[in-house]
DNA sequence: GCGATTCTGTGCACCGTTCTACGTAGAACG
DNA sequence: CGTTCTACGTAGAACGGTGCACAGAATCGC
């Protein structure tokens, strides 16, 4: 069909060559002086990087994905409207360029074959090494792709793991603290919003908040009432369900609820329909996302601390691709950040 | 048995050589199967194909990109937390992947330096096109690097631009909805919320808005009530000043507010400053986030149809790739989504 | 029946780097 | 003054694909 290719090359690309030759050296050389190799003169050094800033060269990271490094990591997001998801970048991008890195990112909308597809791409475009952000891919395959690349995760729990590396915030605790904080208010019959999974597994952030509410129900001598209500996140209907629940009288006194992407709706929705938050329904949720911080919305909400999470992981990252070997998996503490809604 | 006489190791990574002995024909032969190109026949191809699958093959993109297309999408956000981008990525998204081509992403942090050291991040990544997504970028240098690399722009008006492609919702448009609707439900003292600007650039949206702005309130009759207040994004001070001019009482009776970024806030502070909304200060603002729509904010704003203007760009961008020469700029309408905030 | 014209598949020269192995000049050594 | 070090620089083979030029087989036209 389109066999029209016009060769629109005005200006033939400026290669590791034309600095070589512009330098009056040999290619080598210039790679040399590139990756600040062993065995380069400081005369030779001064008149290379005259010539790349005279020339405006770039290597291709095409190139150089081909033998050596790319000095690019990989970052994929479960979502993009993710507020949380937003601090832990910051993070990420901080501490990477500080250490000359470049971060190219593809966000994987929570489906698992999905986020391997986009592992897959970025093995196959050279990264140096990836970061996952609560993905969904499980143990096994998380392995087999953390033997190809360097791979730090944040949001997976699963200390057990020695391929890869992992960054968390404790969210058995953050539950507990949440749950603790009810019941020091005097609350006794608190309920936790989750989300629905098929079958748990233990390593999601969701179960462990579900095992930080349990503990922290029965901790405090609640056990009878812990009750779970679980939203299908893929469920069209979902938000008529939720109002529907809201409204239909069998709430729990207070709630503890997974994340501020359920809470601040339920929260809406509550006022909305005549109940007083605090007086009637109390909530705390997790997260601490702007929209939380608001005045209209005033949410109690745990404190993830993002940001360290995301520079925590960067950190643990780059010192693999450095060449540690063992696996290292950090938890830092959470805090919650006391609103009105309770 | 079968030992490899060939340097290809059994230990090594897959490449498209394991893939020709395994099938026993030539790379070239692969190659063509690889690129859907002309000279294949069904029996060699299902043949290839076999292999591919059996090994389990993936290409190189580092490698393709030194000589033909990468099937790439270079995407830059000005930032990650601003619902409306997240709307035009999954239009991306959506067009891309249908296309076959995989897309990686930058954030921008609306700084110039930071963009045009993206841009050339993806230029040397060897994207086969970029989408620019409300980048600061300015007239000259986009046009020098749209000489480098195909690139479709969102957010930024310069029909005049012939190396590049443009999508945008008319952001004059948009605002004269606004305006037209405050005036018809009787308001005469009508303000406008915009963002500092040292030189407004006439591409940048925000200029267009105001131009809306002042060409609506003109018609109406109203030039004389025209005010335009504006808060630095950069002043530390920011929300502390919003929220003096809040409640210094020479608020104008309705706010046309360029974004849902500061309407949600502005909204916030009015009511809870004890100012009733629309009784006392209407708003209009921008961008139809999820935010806008929660019924305790319910705040009335233009719909800029993120997803569209995404798909668009991308189809702009492959056909360019594909030999287009001359450039297209695509203009889509706004909607006002009305709520109770006016 | 024979040259001309497709159609298929192959060989090989790239693409722009990195990196190993090696050559060479000058300094230090005995 | 010859020999060994050391430091610097170079040549050339990878790396994993693409795509041009071409060869051999099959089909066609007359």
């Amino acid at each position: 069909m389109a066999d029209n290719l016009l060769p629109s090359a005005p200006t033939g690309r400026i290669t590791i060559r034309t600095v070589a030759e512009d330098a009056g050296v040999s290619v080598a050389a210039v790679s040399k002086v590139l990756r600040n190799a062993y065995g380069v003169s400081d005369a030779l050094r001064a008149k290379v990087q005259g010539s790349i800033d005279r020339l405006g060269y770039r290597p291709s990271v095409a190139a150089r994905g081909m033998r050596g490094q790319t000095y690019t990591l990989g970052v994929l997001l479960v979502g993009i409207d993710n507020p949380f998801l937003s601090q832990v970048f910051r993070g990420i991008n901080q501490e990477a360029s500080q250490a000359g890195y470049k971060i190219l990112m593809a966000v994987g909308a929570a489906k698992m074959p999905i986020e391997a597809a986009l592992i897959e791409q970025m093995i196959d475009n050279r990264m140096d090494g990836i970061i996952l952000v609560a993905a969904q891919i499980t143990g096994k395959m998380l392995e087999t792709y953390a033997r190809q690349i360097p791979i730090s995760i944040i949001g997976h729990h699963e200390p057990s793991g020695t391929t890869f590396d992992s960054v968390n915030c404790d969210d058995i605790e953050g539950a507990r603290i949440a749950v603790r904080a009810l019941v020091a208010r005097g609350y006794r019959d608190i309920g936790m919003v989750s989300l629905a999974a098929l079958k748990p597994k233990d390593p999601d952030v969701m179960a462990q908040r579900e095992i930080g509410y349990r503990a922290a129900m029965t901790e405090a001598g609640l056990s009878d009432a812990i009750r779970v209500i679980r939203f299908d996140n893929d469920d069209p209907d979902r938000a008529a369900k939720q109002r529907a629940w809201i409204t239909s009288g069998t709430l729990p006194r207070a709630l503890f609820c997974w994340s501020d992407l359920d809470g601040v709706p339920l929260l809406n929705m509550a006022r909305h329909s005549g109940l007083r938050v605090p007086e009637d329904l109390a909530i705390i949720a997790y997260d601490d996302s702007p929209v939380a911080a608001l005045p209209l919305i005033d949410l109690a909400s745990i404190d993830q601390k993002g940001d360290r999470l995301g520079r925590y992981a960067t950190q643990a990252l780059l010192s693999r691709i450095a060449g540690r070997k063992v696996s290292e998996h950090r938890l830092i503490e959470p805090a919650l950040s006391v609103r009105g809604s309770f």
